[in-house]
DNA sequence: CGATCATCGGAACACATGTTCCGTTTTGGC
DNA sequence: GCCAAAACGGAACATGTGTTCCGATGATCG
């Protein structure tokens, strides 16, 4: 009864187009980028961009959503004290992050109306709550560091990121030392 | 011959009411602010806006330039350590533009065209170079510090602020000297 | 008070970008 | 190879916002 339809090979062929051109072209690009290049870069209509993603936010999804949600599912590294962890944890997602320019633009824009987004800053807050729990034990942050002051640093440092010349990704791990030095216990330097 | 005339009444205060509805909207509103929305709540209309500044960006110049002249003027404090001068350079000036939503876009936003700000984010270098300077003295500065590194300090605060909440800009002193302390010379500790 | 002309208001235009629609083309089953 | 249905391409539409233009208005001067 309810045949299962086989897709067409040009629908398939197409989709998979639209999504590599998106990927280069916002991740190239930055957010800004309109619907009409990424179709042009796909070899494909407007009209077939539209079938496949109903609006420009359905399109964003698809492409950013994997970044979004690998950065909203990875966790603090475990064994390590609150301050090592912290810092494997930002090198690690902004070296991520410094790779493309539409996840920095997401993370550094003011329009947080994105919902997967909106997630996404909410888990860096429990990211920074898991921080804060286990600096009861180890005591490597300053006593008045809230969860929410380790999600600010964290969208402060993508900020820099933001400003960091094409080729100047090295100094993220400086920034990232000196974000920490200023969130650090005072009797825990080396 | 070149009679010299006087304006009209109405021209003066007209321009008045622009610039005051201007500040207002753009203070409280952000720099997303359309044009028509100034010009409605200068009780004016779109044309007289227009025929006083010829295009958008110079009515934002004429509005954003005290501003951003104040803070591009704004030196160093004398008298202080390198650190003490940018805790009292940075806190001023944050709190300052914390008041006025159209500052805190400019300064976040990608878009560092607008020739007075790009002067202005040159200026902030120029003050790390001066602190730079200043600890050669004092030695209160980390010594892998740079000039840019301070002028993208205060740009990932501005960032922070943008974020705040309109209530918490008290916070604003514990996020500058969170930063100081992570450029700070490890031995400068009280 | 009346004439003149700078100024005004806001409709209309320009332009960029998201989205829809429909005539044309392609696919896949026979 | 033929046909019906599905999908395509891109012109056209919708919308938001900056900008221009011109007939109406009203400030100034004699």
């Amino acid at each position: 009864m309810t045949k299962v339809q086989r897709q067409r090979r040009d629908v398939v062929a197409n989709r998979a187009r639209i999504v590599s051109a998106a990927t280069t072209m916002l991740r190239e690009h930055g957010l800004s980028t309109d619907m009409r290049a990424i179709a042009k870069k796909a070899g494909v209509g407007i009209g077939t961009l539209y079938r496949h993603f109903p609006t420009r936010e359905h399109l964003l999804q698809e492409i950013t959503g994997v970044g979004l949600t690998r950065l909203a599912e990875s966790m603090l590294p475990p064994g390590l004290t609150a301050i090592d962890a912290l810092r494997q944890f930002f090198t690690a997602a902004l070296d991520q992050l410094a790779r493309n320019r539409a996840m920095v633009d997401l993370l550094a824009s003011t329009e947080v109306s994105d919902s997967s987004l909106e997630r996404c800053v909410q888990h860096l807050t429990d990211i920074g709550r898991e921080a804060v729990t286990r600096s009861t034990r180890d005591r490597t942050l300053a006593t008045d560091i809230t969860a929410t002051d380790i999600a600010y640093q964290f969208l402060a440092l993508v900020r820099i990121v933001q400003l960091l010349p094409d080729g100047r990704t090295g100094d993220i791990e400086r920034y990232v030392n000196m974000t920490l030095r200023g969130i650090e216990h005072r009797h825990s330097q080396k």
